[in-house]
DNA sequence: CTTAAATATGAACACGTGTAAAAGGGAGGA
DNA sequence: TCCTCCCTTTTACACGTGTTCATATTTAAG
């Protein structure tokens, strides 16, 4: 009838590093100086306080500890969007390096909500961050935002960079260049390509249509762009690039098109429109039909047919951006100049186009 | 030549509540009292507050002012992998139901680490959250780790639950039931299907092994397993599963079977298999080839072909646990029982079964 | 207008740890 | 043995805010 008595390990669980200096027999400096780098104190005291904690549970306060350092030692993300791959590896990314550098990494979603994504930005600077980085939802992101945050600490916006903001450090995709070696591979390989725009969620939307627009005149075709119209500015690419096909195809227009999709999400549902109506994007035995994509998204070699793309160089643009970041912290003063860093996308040729 | 003034916004920035006190003419604890609730100080003080906030700038310290509460207010989760759909949408559902609850999420990403899992565990204690909630790694996760958050804090596991870890609360689906569901539908339109293992990174993989003959056993079936050897215990599900279905259509096996995928993405690289040997699943004109997967990850409905599978209820899953964490931190005393709920899953039949 | 009750405020202390300066201790040289 | 120097430890104060309780203020009742 008597409930057994808790297991909760064999050690006594101590919750102040008082208690911990009385129990292990060290002074409380001591022990704080041994939890920042145990180097810091003998080597005598370092064997000791090492035993102690053995035969004892304790963690110190991660509150307490980051209020008094100089620095936090936190780096804040913010992200757009969970549900979507290419953030995941861009985070993932950042997050390696920052833990490479020695940072701790508090990650905050705005779940593609403009609200969340300002109180994110809030919690982040009541948290003393050293830096932040941001990869922002887009034009509906509130600028005053954005502004604060740059003006309050070292700031690197990520991926998307929002006009009207000046002098604030970027890391992304060139974007006139990924887009245009697309749209030049597919006009040199088929028909000019039609674009089909991806909802307007950031600005990268809009660049890549400019880009795409700026290489056809370049190349004397005339630009068309399709899936603009009625777009829900949400964040179903698949349901809209599958929607826009269906019903271009539905009516017997594009069968035999070069389509260049915004992003690879678009495309999956533009695959999946071609799939509905008999059409095999890229085979030569039926028809003229190809489907580009943008970012390469890791499920493209495995679609059907596998998904020619651009890729988006995510592995360099998350460190590079948390080494700009880091050597902002570092300079106390402000920063020289502002940073922009540009990678060039890769052609990644499959199967659909 | 001159640079221009920093904009930085035409507001004074203050850093402690003290010099805020000073600025606006009212007491510190009243400022104290009026960001914890406004609706605690008086109706004057308030609105004097109020437009003061409006001519200066200032953001409370998040680690004082969690100090000393005698509830941080925070909920922390521990997550497996990032670039993985299915957890994404798990961590939209819980962060959307702590913040309707009222608390702050912090979010950790164990990147299939165990070392990670075990730091992100400590960060969490250190913090004082009010409870956590967990999706392990499995059953390489280190158990004293998650036994320490169990004694130590309201704790609630989520998705997989290792064995070994005795009253522990769960929230997940009830794989006996989800697995079974998608067997017996198998069997009863078509030949009794093989299992097509994921590799082995948590226990819903044994879990739907084991779900799986236990279901072919009870209908007069003999259970037959494919994808267990040399599996590398990493999360490449999608190149897995082609992998081996590959090497089994290659030599000409497999071409007309049932194929039940462990889960989601183990099926699109099946999926891709089989359009690299020119088979259509679930195309009655071309053959018996069936795949099923696992789990209803967001694009099956756009794959080629729309891939059948068995929806987990993650909008439920994520939510419940978050309930059942919250009555455990109100409730300051040792829960009742242990607390497992597990959802059953739902058949969506697309095209490929 | 007076008085009691209700409410808001402020002074003082608390939280758990970082850190600068003062005190301590041990080794080496005379 | 004594003194100096260097390194370690300790003392004491700081950080920014929560919280208690006595006091000041407002409100309601008579």
């Amino acid at each position: 009838m008597t409930p057994p008595p808790p297991v909760q390990g064999f050690k006594k669980r101590i919750d102040t590093m008082e208690e911990l200096a009385i129990a292990i027999g060290v002074s409380r400096p001591t022990l704080s100086r041994y939890f920042q780098d145990p180097e810091r104190v003998s080597r005598t005291s370092k064997e000791r306080i090492k035993q102690g904690l053995d035969r004892v549970e304790y963690v110190p306060n991660f509150f307490a500890t980051r209020m008094n350092r100089k620095s936090t030692g936190i780096i804040g993300v913010i992200t757009p969007y969970l549900n979507d791959l290419f953030f995941t590896k861009l985070l993932e990314a950042i997050e390696r390096a920052a833990m490479a550098a020695g940072y701790t990494v508090i990650a905050q979603c705005s779940h593609s909500d403009t609200l969340i994504e300002a109180r994110a930005a809030e919690t982040l600077m009541s948290m003393n961050v050293d830096g932040a980085l941001m990869a922002p939802l887009g034009n509906q992101s509130d600028m005053r935002v954005l502004e604060r945050l740059r003006s309050r600490l070292p700031f690197v916006l990520v991926d998307s960079r929002p006009e009207g903001l000046s002098d604030v450090d970027f890391v992304g995709t060139n974007h006139v260049q990924s887009t245009g070696l697309a749209t030049e591979y597919l006009c040199r390989v088929g028909p000019p390509p039609v674009f089909l725009a991806m909802p307007r969620v950031n600005f990268n939307a809009f660049e890549r249509e400019k880009a795409y627009i700026a290489k056809m005149e370049e190349l004397g075709h005339t630009p068309r762009i399709i899936g603009t119209e009625a777009l829900n500015e949400e964040w179903f690419f698949e349901s809209h690039g599958q929607a826009v096909l269906d019903r271009e195809f539905a009516a017997g227009r594009l069968l035999e098109a070069s389509v260049l999709c915004a992003n690879d999400r678009v495309a999956i549902g533009a695959l999946r429109a071609a799939a509905s109506h008999g059409l095999e994007p890229g085979a030569k035995r039926n028809g003229g039909l190809r489907i580009m994509g943008h970012d390469d998204y890791p499920l493209c070699p495995f679609l059907v047919p596998r998904l020619s793309t651009v890729e988006q160089d995510v592995d360099s643009i998350g460190p590079v951006a948390v080494s700009r970041l880091v050597s902002s912290i570092h300079a106390q003063k402000n920063q020289d100049g502002q940073f922009v860093k540009l990678f060039d996308g890769t052609l990644r040729l499959r199967e659909s186009a």
